[in-house]
Formats: structure tokens, sequence, C-alpha cells
RNA sequence: GAGACCGUAGCUCAGUAGGCAGAGCACCUGAUUGUGGUUCAGGACGUCGCGGGUUCGAGCCCCGUCGGUCUCCCCA
């Protein structure tokens, strides 16, 4: 026998009940979208690698697959974001686009990373990006899908929370501190990284970018404080003397989400700024609550990427969600499926067919279910030959169908051949026409 | 790319000092000639991840390799 395969590494199969739960998450991904007015879009799985390139650099080439058909010239890329081909389609549409542009995509991803926890080779991610519109309402939007596909999930704003910050207004206290404008790049990488670093070495990180003693202390109590959006950010910079003004931005932020009901979601976290360059505005992040666990969804704003890939200068605004991290919180907060576990995902049959063993019976069998798929419905049925109902109905039940129906005795009833419908949620059962047993139940189911 | 731990039945795992490879659950059959998750009895189930080495003998020790998990790097 010739040696088992195994599957790549950090890819994944999806044996059915897997497969029930990624089709789980996408439902909701997509019906959020949709309810949201946004309209599905897709690119190809691999572009040209300088695709890539234009926005990361050459360094991004060690986190890429790519590669060369043979004999060609062109190197590829699986793609590892969808963005890049977003900003091109956007671009290559132009001035023809409606605005705002809302579109959304839950395209498979590759990462030629070493996998690890909440982070795979390949996975699938939600994008959902409103383009050619600026401004708190559009961002407030972006974060209100986000939002609303989680409480889908059954998700709450006690599991997860939406940290919101602002790049224009960190970069306006970070000024206000004296830090110098071709400094502020290194600023924003320390505040990405301010939760890996002990105290003393982002002290003395802050220290070589020209914060020391009292505002070093502001700094340091800025970006460490987090609060409701509900309440008072300005209370908040004012008790760091910053003027009210350097952080409008997230105040105006405020009075948008409130007004799609997610305010109670959302935390103001100014040391949220999430370590990409391109972002020029609003930043957030979602996080489970209590959590040491990576971002469920990341975004912002990056008004100048569609003019980086050859567009005219576009606004926009999006983020992501990755099927795995939310799988794992998912799966740790019970909300995969009931008792059944992950198979209570899974379609369940309308109707269950059995045939008790005699010749009759068998000859019925697959007309009939023949006659419930026609009517629409999810008809399963046995492929065993026995006269032992119990194993048949045991059968039946694992399916989980609602109704069983038993082809035996009651086809030879003096008033016309009859089938047994059972309940099976109730157990309770009686003989019905044959001919009118696929009307009765797809009444019924 | 660097390091640590792990890999035994479909699943969860035990396996002592190197000495016949096990348990529970799940599965199949029967008890039960037509009534479902219970009970009882029986049954099937293994390249011990893979390859090599040491040994009279390896699931166990050694080397390599593949995969998983975690940390670092990175994180679009």
């Amino acid at each position: 026998m010739p040696p088992l395969h195994q599957a790549p590494r950090g890819t994944r199969d999806f044996y059915p009940e897997d497969m029930a739960v990624r089709r789980h998450i996408e439902a909701a991904w997509r019906k959020a979208s949709i309810d949201h007015g946004f309209d599905e879009v897709d690119g190809p799985t691999f572009e040209h690698l300088d695709l890539y390139t234009v926005k990361s650099g050459e360094g991004i080439v060690n986190e890429l697959f790519s590669f060369r058909r043979a004999g060609g010239e062109s190197t590829y890329a699986l793609r590892p974001e969808f963005t890049p081909t977003l900003a091109r389609m956007v671009a290559a549409k132009g001035a023809s686009l409606p605005v705002p542009t809302k579109w959304f995509a839950i395209p498979s991803f590759f990462r030629a990373e070493r996998p690890q926890r909440g982070r795979l080779r390949e996975f699938f991610q939600w994008n959902v990006d409103v383009v050619g519109q600026g401004g708190a309402k559009a961002d407030a939007e972006v974060i209100a899908v986000a939002v609303g596909a989680l409480e889908r999930l059954g998700l709450g704003p006690g599991d997860v929370q939406v940290r919101l910050s602002h790049r224009r207004a960190v970069a306006n206290i970070l000024a206000r501190l004296g830090i110098a404008e071709d400094r502020l790049p290194a600023a924003f990488e320390l505040l990405d990284r301010r939760d890996k670093l002990e105290p003393e070495a982002f002290a003395r990180r802050s220290g070589e970018l020209g914060l020391a003693g009292d505002t070093l202390a502001r700094f340091d109590g800025l970006v460490r404080a987090t609060v409701p959006v509900s309440e008072s950010i300005e209370g908040l910079v004012r008790a760091a003397a910053i003027p009210e003004a350097d952080v409008i931005d997230l105040v105006e932020m405020r009075s948008a989400l409130e007004a799609v009901g997610i305010a109670d979601w959302c935390r103001y976290d100014l040391g949220i700024v999430r370590g990409l360059a391109y972002y020029t505005g609003t930043v957030f992040e979602i996080h489970a609550v209590g959590a040491v666990e990576r971002a469920v969804a990341g975004g912002g704003r990056y008004d100048g990427l569609i003019e980086l890939f050859g567009g005219a200068p576009t606004p926009a605004c999006g983020f992501g969600m990755g099927d795995v991290v939310l799988g794992l919180l998912l799966e740790e907060r019970g909300l995969l499926g009931g008792a059944d576990g992950h198979a209570g995902l899974l379609p369940r049959p309308d109707v269950f067919v059995i045939a008790a063993g005699s010749e009759a019976a068998e000859q019925l069998l697959l007309p009939l279910v023949t006659e419930f798929r026609r009517a629409g419905l999810h008809a399963r049925h046995t492929y065993r030959a026995t006269r032992n109902v119990g194993k048949l109905l045991g059968e039946a039940s694992r399916s989980r169908a609602r109704f069983a129906v038993i082809l035996g005795q009651e086809l030879e009833r003096p008033e016309g051949p009859q089938a047994m419908v059972k309940d099976l949620l109730s157990g309770a059962q009686r003989p019905v026409l044959l001919a009118s047993v696929v009307k009765e139940i797809a009444a019924t189911a």
C-alpha cells in the first residue's frame, strides 16, 4: 500500500462538521454584509507578485507563496490579503463606480508563516470596505457591519470589544508632547508593541523618541488608559493637558457609533494604532474580552492607498476578520452548535424514509424519496435491508430528521396503501395514505 | 527562520524497569419477526506519525524527518 499523504503544513481539511462551522461563520458574514448594503466581490486567487511589493516592499516576499509557471516569465503570488486586489479593481473602474462603493469579499488567503494558534497558512478572511466616502459616519458604518456579524453569531458586548483610536488624534497628541514629525512612524510602531514590551523597555524606547519625565508619564497614561465610548475622551486628554481639539476625530466617532447603535461595544484605546503605515484615520481592532488571543478583526481608514495603486485619490475604510481566531472564540463560548456539537450546524433532513423488510416496501423507497426531493424537501433514506424497525428508527433518529416514514405492513391496508409517518420529536405516529404522504409532510416541514 | 513540548484504535487517552499493544466512548451483531438515544451479551478495530540505528528483543533508548501545539521573529 502506498503511504498516506498528509495535508501541507498549516492547511486544514474540512470534514462535514468542519464545513458546517465554516458555512455558519460565512453565512453570518454574508448576511451582515448584505443587510448593511454591501455587494459581494472576489478576485483571482493569485496575482502578479509585484502587486504586493507596491505597498509592503520587497520584505513581504518571504511571507508569500510565490511561483513561476514552468517556462514562464511572470512571477505570481498566492494572495496574502485582499486590499491590493481591491485597490486594483477600484482603480480599474475609476469614476464609473458609485459613491460610496460598498464591497465585501470572503476569499481564502495564503501566508508562508510558521503556523501557531489562531494562525495558519491558508485561512478565510472577511473583507469589508467603503470606498469613496470619508468621515466618521463611513467609519462607523464599517464597524457596525463587523459588530452585526458577531452579534448574529451569538456574541455580545460582554464577549468582544471594539478598541478604537484615530491616527490623526494620536499624531496630534504625540506632536503636542514634543515628538518630531519624522519620529511619528517610530512612535506608532512603539505604541503598537506596547503590550509586548516590559515597562522599562517601553520607557527606554519612549525616551529615545524624546519623551522623558512628566511628558513620558502623560504619554504612558494616555496610551494605557481605555475609556468606554459613552464616557468622556475629552476628560482623559484634558487630564493629560492635551487640548480637546486634538481628539476631535474621536469625539465625532462617538455620535456616529451611537447613531448606528453600537457605542456600547466600543472603547477608546489610544494604544491601538495598527502596525501598518497606510492607515490615515480611524483605526480599530476587535478583541475578545479578557483574552490574550490575537485580534478577531482589525481595520481602519486608508485614504492614500487607492492612489498608491494607480487610482484617483480616493478615501476608503475597511477591515478584515479571519475565520481562525473567530472560530476559536466561538468554540470557547460554546456557540458552535448545541448539545449535538458541531453536528448541530449540519442541515437537518425533513424526512427519513425506511423500508421495513418487504420487497414491496423496498420497491417504493426510492420513488418516494424522489417525490420528497421534487417537493423541495431534504430527504434521506436507509441503505439497509432489515425488518428490525428499531434499528431503522435509530438510524432515522441519528440523522436528526424531523419525520420518519415507514414503508411496511400498512401498504397492505384494504382502504389503500399507507405509510406510517412518525414525528421524531414527539414520538407520535399515524398512518397516512401513501398518495398524500409527501403533501402532508411538505405542509408541516 | 530559532527554540521547547507532543504524535499509541474512528475519538479521548493509559502503557510501569526495554519483554505478548490496552481502557472508556463511538461502531457492528444479537437478545428484539414492526417502533428511536437505555440495558445486557458478543464482535470488529492498530504500518504505536514516517525512516534509520542500538539491542536477543523497541510504543519506550539514540539520530533524522513529517505534522501539531507554544514562545521568539512577523502579523497585511
